[in-house]
Formats: structure tokens, sequence, C-alpha cells
DNA sequence: GACAAGATTGACT
DNA sequence: GTCAATCTTGTCC
């Protein structure tokens, strides 16, 4: 079917540095949940997060029983919990043993509306529901238990779908990290991606609730 | 064993 | 724009 070559096509796509792999997950759908319950959204807002290399990252001293998952393979998720309150997901991109992977930080919402605004009670509108690392994770109802599972598998709890329909080529925008502190940053990065003038960017990623100064972001070609 | 820091969020001024 | 909530994880002694 073509569902399985979907999944051949997205498994190359999720392989690989995570600075190249995170703008290609933008417009793909995050899905989560038994059919009939489930939610899903388009992913509008990433981050990439290279491992070993990476001083920001949690796998920068090496595997932990925590970050063990990001030492996997390509495709499988990071679940993490943030400030002892929020889980926050993420893709895992190199190759097996060497850690990598991608923050998945907005979705625009797509489907299982009333689940997300159930789960996301203190949303007061639906460009709220997962406009947030921790809030696509509440959203979706994606906590520790997920971590580890194969987001290309159609049988998984949380699924990577490519839907060919949301092409955002010419409208990605590249700038720094959110929420790293500045002297783990490396010099001139610009590894957070997004749609450019989506409503469902992060907050803290918008320019207009920018609470520090930081460099411009930049359209990609 | 103790302590500090943190890939966030939401309420309040 | 500022700040508190909350608790896991990692580091240090």
């Amino acid at each position: 079917m073509s569902g399985q070559r979907s999944s051949v096509r997205l498994s190359e796509l999720l392989s690989g540095d995570p600075v190249d792999v995170a703008p290609r997950l933008l417009g793909k759908i995050l899905a989560a949940g038994p059919p009939g319950e489930e939610t899903s959204g388009r992913i509008v807002e990433v981050e990439a997060y290279r491992g070993e290399d990476d001083p920001a990252s949690h796998a920068f001293r090496g595997p932990t029983a925590r970050n063990r998952t990001m030492f996997g393979r390509p495709g499988l998720l990071y679940v993490y919990l943030s400030y002892g309150m929020h889980y926050c997901c993420n893709i895992v991109c190199w190759p097996e043993g060497r850690a990598g992977a991608v923050l998945v930080r907005a979705l625009r919402p797509l489907g299982g509306l009333e689940q997300m605004r159930s789960r996301r009670l203190r949303a007061r509108r639906d460009v709220d529901l997962c406009s947030g690392p921790g809030k696509v994770c509440q959203a979706l109802g994606i906590d520790r238990a997920a971590d580890g599972t194969d987001l290309l598998s159609p049988g998984s709890g949380v699924r990577l779908v490519d839907d060919r329909s949301g092409s955002v080529e010419g409208i990605v925008v590249a700038g720094p990290r959110v929420g790293v502190a500045a002297h783990l940053l490396t010099a001139g990065e610009l590894w957070r991606f997004s749609v450019r003038g989506d409503e469902n960017v992060s907050r803290s990623g918008s320019a207009s609730g920018a609470s520090s100064a930081r460099a411009d972001p930049v359209v990609q070609p």
C-alpha cells in the first residue's frame, strides 16, 4: 500500500543531521491516540538538538537513563519531563548510537479538536492548544510512557504522517533556539525552524512575544 | 545524601 | 514584562 511507501520516504526524511531534518519535518502531521480518539496536528515549529556536539542537548554528556532513547534509531519518539511539570517530545534522527533529535515545539491542530480542548482546559483559543512544546504533549496526550515509540509504525500510539499536502516550501523561517541559556547556544546557530506567519507558532518564538534581544529570524530560500 | 539547574507555562501587574 | 510553580535529573562531596 502507499502507506508503506510513505513510511519509507519518511524514514529517509528523518535520517541525518538534526539541523537538516528539522525543517523537513515542518508540514508533516503528528498524530496520537487510537482510531476514533485520534488527535493530530501539522508541525509548524521545531528545534534541532545535536546530542553530544551540542551543549544545550540532554545528550551532551553521554547516555543516561533519561536520554537513552535519543541514542536510538531514527524515527523514535524521545519524551522527557521539563521543569517537573511539562512533557516535551523529540523525534530521533541520527543513526543508532549517536544522539540527535528534533524538538516539536508547535502544531497547527487538525483532528480531534474536542479531545484537545478537553485536555487543554486552560487554552482560551484553539491557537493556544499546541503553541508550545509542553502544550503539544498535553493536547496529544503524550507523556513519558510514549518515550521510545516508533513514529513510523502505523500501529503506534504516536505516529508521524506525510500527507504531502502540507508543503511549507519558501515559508520556513530559521532562527536561534529559545529557552536555551545563551552560553549553551552554538555561535551563529539558526537551529529553530517555523512556518512564517503561522499563528500556532509558540509565543516565545514569535516576534511580538520576544522578551529579550535575539537575532532576527532568517527566511529560508 | 544534598543541592542546583532546567529544551515551560500561565497568572498577575 | 515579570515571576512563581514543581520535580526530575545530574553533579558534587
